[in-house]
DNA sequence: TATAATAAATGTAATTTATACATTAATTTT
DNA sequence: AAAATTAATGTATAAATTACATTTATTATA
């Protein structure tokens, strides 16, 4: 056996604790997925999740912010717990836990010469190819937890331009609920919450006629939130 | 300084890896929460929630079944992961990551003096006292989860006895809802989902006419979620 | 043995929410 | 000026939720 890491973390015998970003995007009515492709060894060359172990004197969701950030230089991300994932076995060279964090970012935000830098690449959530470990159920894992959650809580608009139109939000959510929903029901339940804030200008980039752009009114959200209002997306 | 635990692990400067248990129970219409009193060093005489390292060789999950049964004398009881607790400093001793998982267990079915031997107690979830670390916290987000997720998936079930009345799980989604419902419309709703199995027998512990008794058929209930039910009680 | 006491069981009408569905409006390109 | 295209809108029906009061079964006791 060659002198490499797992011989190295073996020899320790320790527990080790990293955490892994499944990073989703949305673009072209599809939800995207960021993931790299590894340039060392082990597994040189599989696909994976981006990850890090976390620092002794590091919170675990500060280590997945420094992940993120060194990765698509944004910070500020919306992130979250998935969950943690702890089988004894679970990596063959050494014992660690890992500790799945979903995140949802803006895609025209995000820098994209560090994301090239880093060997990552944006996938079609339906086309994610093989990833090591037990990457693909992390994914599986927070595409359900994307989909249960956007449905109470207004984590979509994460997803979106801040600025963006009704028929970007129903298609966003359309990709996340993996069916199609009628325009003008959808419609009428999201202002019906009354967290939109309509703006004065158009988008017209997918239609000649254009689209109103709206914004989502976070103060209103939390006020509502606060006097037991029920958000819901169907 | 003393020779105690914390010197020995902050010697080592490794990241721990525990688990800890938030135990409910149902009784007297009131959930119950079981800690512990600590029996030895650090913070000998405070209390506590359940917990233990996870082995280098264990599952998380392993780590609290085994906890779990040391304390109650049960297996395959109802138990979810919570969240993870990994602020750097969250234990003043040492680095040591915990992951939270909170349990449901019936109260007529636990080993009462296996509890009484680790110097456990079940408080009433309004009145638990100040808990070591950052388990006060660990049972507000338990209490939350619980209130969140017994609306949509038959998890009260595992807090009552197999059989049981209506009055009685109604009084159960009172004390996790902590509101007070309607018994003709919970009657109804619960009724409607056809998830449970009425009795022919009565229980009159609580009242001259008795109460029929029923059961939570999860054969149908598995059913029921492979069609695309939804169940829900509100 | 009749009466009182007690919690269990039940139905209906009114309101709210969800669903299904087709046409007109605004704008640009040709 | 006409054609093309997506955005925007309303209504009727069905389903679900809510609010609310009386009768029933049984035991204890007068």
């Amino acid at each position: 056996m060659t002198t490499n890491s797992i011989d190295f973390y073996n020899k320790h015998d320790k527990m080790y604790v990293a955490t892994d970003c499944i990073i989703f995007g949305f673009n072209a009515n599809q939800l995207k997925l960021l993931i790299f492709k590894r340039r060392v060894e082990p597994q040189k060359g599989s696909w994976s999740l981006i990850g890090s172990f976390v620092k002794l004197d590091e919170d675990i969701s500060t280590a997945a912010q420094r992940v993120l950030t060194e990765i698509t230089g944004l910070e500020n991300v919306f992130m979250e717990e998935l969950k943690s994932y702890g089988v004894a076995d679970r990596d063959p060279g050494y014992r660690c836990i890992s500790i799945g964090q979903y995140a949802l970012i803006r895609l025209e935000d995000y820098d994209k010469e560090l994301v090239e830098k880093h060997g990552a690449h944006w996938y079609n959530i339906k086309e994610v190819p093989e990833l090591i470990l037990d990457h693909n159920q992390m994914v599986a894992d927070a595409l359900e937890r994307l989909k249960r959650k956007a449905r109470y809580q207004p984590i979509g608009f994460e997803l979106l331009p801040e600025k963006f139109t009704i028929p970007q939000l129903q298609q966003l959510y359309e990709a996340i609920y993996q069916k199609e929903l009628d325009a003008r029901n959808f419609r009428k339940k999201v202002l019906s919450h009354n967290v939109l804030l309509k703006l004065e200008e158009k988008d017209k980039s997918s239609s000649r006629r254009g689209a109103f752009l709206y914004k989502f009114d976070y103060d209103k959200y939390q006020q509502l939130m606060k006097s037991g209002y029920n958000f819901e997306i169907s």
